[in-house]
RNA sequence: UGACCUGUGGUGUAAUUGGCAACACGUAAGAUUCUGGUUCUUGAAUUCCAGGUUCGAGUCCUGGCAGGUCAACCA
């Protein structure tokens, strides 16, 4: 976890650092807070980052919590998910928590505010408490139960609880300020009536404790000295610090509310709701598709850990609106598994070649480096044969200038095995390349010339009677547009679905491919990074590209 | 338009708090290489605008401009 840790900084370390210093804090108690009603993304690891790198920063604490005050939308499949993404990433909480423990605390606390005349139940609809709340250009008007007896609120407030009142029938509200500019603290909602089962509190409550009620006083029950959300949540923190002014003991850590600019990538969406659009009307095919930025597609598509927490710490935290550009994203994931795959080789799109001067019924097992970045990771062998396969790019009739593989009379090395020259090429009646014809010089085994002479080219290869089909998944970007969300009037994102985001093709590779177990990490030389995927059954092996290699030649001849 | 927040290379993030604008990604050129990968070297490119204070401003002041957030019994 060491990348994570503050190579840099940013506002939030300076205002810890100060806060050590003036004594305030000893040292720090984070939180990572999400509500159990969907799947972490990559926004999500940005946030998990910073506050689990707080506390390895300063040796502080770090919980995690679920913050299900909404029954209707919550539940336990998803804070299982939770915690297997948090701990995948890398992360251990000192303590899991969910705010529904604090149910109780919570409700003395809105019976004292009622009882000091700080809080009312008001029996209007929800439409007309909005409608008094009016715009944020013009002062609100008073509810007319804002003012009604305490114990009269204290008895409603009561039989609330005891399931007396229809949902929706009346609620509690903080008495604050109806003519403030910030709508926040125009008299807030504290409770609602909903008569509905809770994942853990089952039917014991029948009414439930909004957002506002409950979060700062849920960071002040477990000590939280800084509280970490998002930027959206500014507006709030005027009510955050009310509602802890009125319950918060003056000798006991109060937290601190800070915001941060939420991660935006290019080419994808990160919203909730447009992601389960996507899951449900089946453009992708569930949560842990490869394609969307969920921590269980990134994982599928073969981002590792150490991958997703670099690239957090690239992105930096700020307070200003960002798009990071998803090249950051694969950079981060090549960085990581260049170093750690093992390299094997496969062809995804066949051409024959037939070496004419090796015997016929001959084969041999030629050596190969696992990964060259890492000489622990040991050798292999590859079969060689008469027949082989290359890449069909990597033969050309009538090569361009800088073209250093195979064309007519050409020599290039076969990576890990001999110089072959082609000599023959067969076409089909359309001129469409068919075979090879190649000689094969025996000096050059292991891919070395005694005579000292140079090819320009390697290419990767399998031998035909060795190689083994396998089932390729090649993932491109979900969006055609930079900006997926970015549509005209009546628009909608989905109309910037990229048609050909997936692409299943078969790949012939060497047969030590076979033995490698599912969601293990490799790279296909001269090709990218691969994932074994879950999928993989005895007969059919799954692979999914996680990124391809930085391509120059790709680059350039295309810009020519 | 009310309140609040934010403007630094193409994209992000820094700048010892008033002292030579830097780091990463990307990009260009070159070197190395049994992966056109990796690695290495070098280059191009930056403080929203207008005034002001100051020996000196990305940083402070004034006034603009631009973008964002807020009007769920969601979080």
């Amino acid at each position: 976890m060491k990348e994570s840790e503050n190579t840099s900084t940013n506002f939030i370390k300076q205002i810890i650092d100060s806060d050590i210093e003036s004594g305030k804090h000893e040292t720090t108690y984070t939180r990572f807070p999400p509500e159990p009603n969907g799947f972490l993304h990559i926004g999500h690891a940005k946030a998990i980052c910073l506050n689990f790198g707080i506390k390895a920063s300063y040796n502080g604490k770090c919980n995690l919590r679920f913050d299900d005050t909404n029954p209707v939308k919550e539940e336990d499949t998803y804070v299982e998910s939770i915690k297997k993404d948090v701990a995948w990433l890398g992360f251990e909480w000192n303590n899991l928590c969910y705010a529904s423990d604090y149910f109780d605390q919570l409700y003395q606390w809105a019976e004292m505010l009622i009882q000091k005349g700080k809080a009312y139940v008001d029996e209007q609809s929800g439409e007309d408490i909005s409608k008094q709340r009016t715009t944020p250009q013009e002062p609100g008007i008073e509810s007319p139960y804002r003012n009604r007896p305490q114990e009269e609120s204290l008895r409603l407030f009561r039989e609330m609880k005891e399931g007396k009142h229809k949902d929706g029938s009346m609620v509690l509200r903080a008495k604050i300020d109806m003519t403030s500019p910030n709508m926040h603290l125009r008299d807030p909602i504290m409770y609602r009536i909903l008569k509905k089962s809770h994942h853990r509190t089952g039917n014991k409550w029948k009414i439930y404790p909004n957002y506002d009620f409950a979060h700062g006083q849920s960071d002040y029950i477990e000590g939280i000295t800084h509280s970490l959300c998002t930027l959206e949540f500014e507006v709030h923190r005027p009510l955050y610090d009310w509602f802890l002014d009125q319950i918060a003991d003056p000798g006991k850590t109060r937290p601190r509310q800070i915001e941060f600019a939420r991660l935006n990538l290019t080419y994808t969406i990160m919203s909730k709701r447009k992601l389960l659009e996507l899951v449900e009307g089946k453009y992708v095919n569930g949560w842990d598709d490869p394609r969307i930025p969920t921590i269980s597609g990134l994982r599928r598509r073969g981002y590792t850990p150490a991958s997703i927490r670099l690239f957090s710490d690239r992105v930096g935290i700020a307070k200003r609106e960002n798009t990071i550009d998803v090249g950051l994203l694969e950079w981060a994931v090549r960085e990581d598994l260049n170093k750690i795959s093992q390299r094997r080789l496969a062809v995804m799109d066949p051409l024959k070649v037939v070496i004419t001067n090796y015997p016929e019924n001959k084969s041999e097992e030629l050596e190969a480096i696992n990964n060259p970045e890492d000489l622990s990771a040991g050798k292999r062998t590859m079969p060689f044969s008469r027949e082989l396969y290359i890449e069909q790019k990597d033969f050309m009739m009538d090569p361009p200038r800088k073209f250093y593989r195979l064309g007519p009379g050409r020599e290039v090395r076969l990576r890990y095995g001999y110089f072959i020259t082609c000599n023959d090429v067969i076409q089909d009646e359309n001129g469409n390349v068919k075979e090879l014809h190649c000689t094969y010089d025996p000096e050059t085994k292991g891919g070395k010339s005694p005579d000292g002479r140079k090819v320009k080219g390697t290419i990767h290869w399998v031998s035909k009677p060795h190689a083994v089909p396998v089932e390729i998944r090649l993932y491109d970007r979900l969006f055609s547009v930079e900006n997926p969300s970015d549509v005209p009037e009546g628009g909608d994102f989905k109309d910037n679905i990229n048609p050909d985001s997936l692409v299943v093709n078969t790949a012939l590779a060497e047969p030590s491919v076979k033995k490698i177990p599912p969601e293990t990490h490799i790279q296909f030389e001269r090709n990218g990074y691969f994932y074994v995927d879950p999928d993989t059954t005895d007969d059919n092996m799954v692979i999914n590209e996680t990124v391809p290699l930085r391509d120059s030649w790709s680059k350039k001849s295309k810009k020519k």
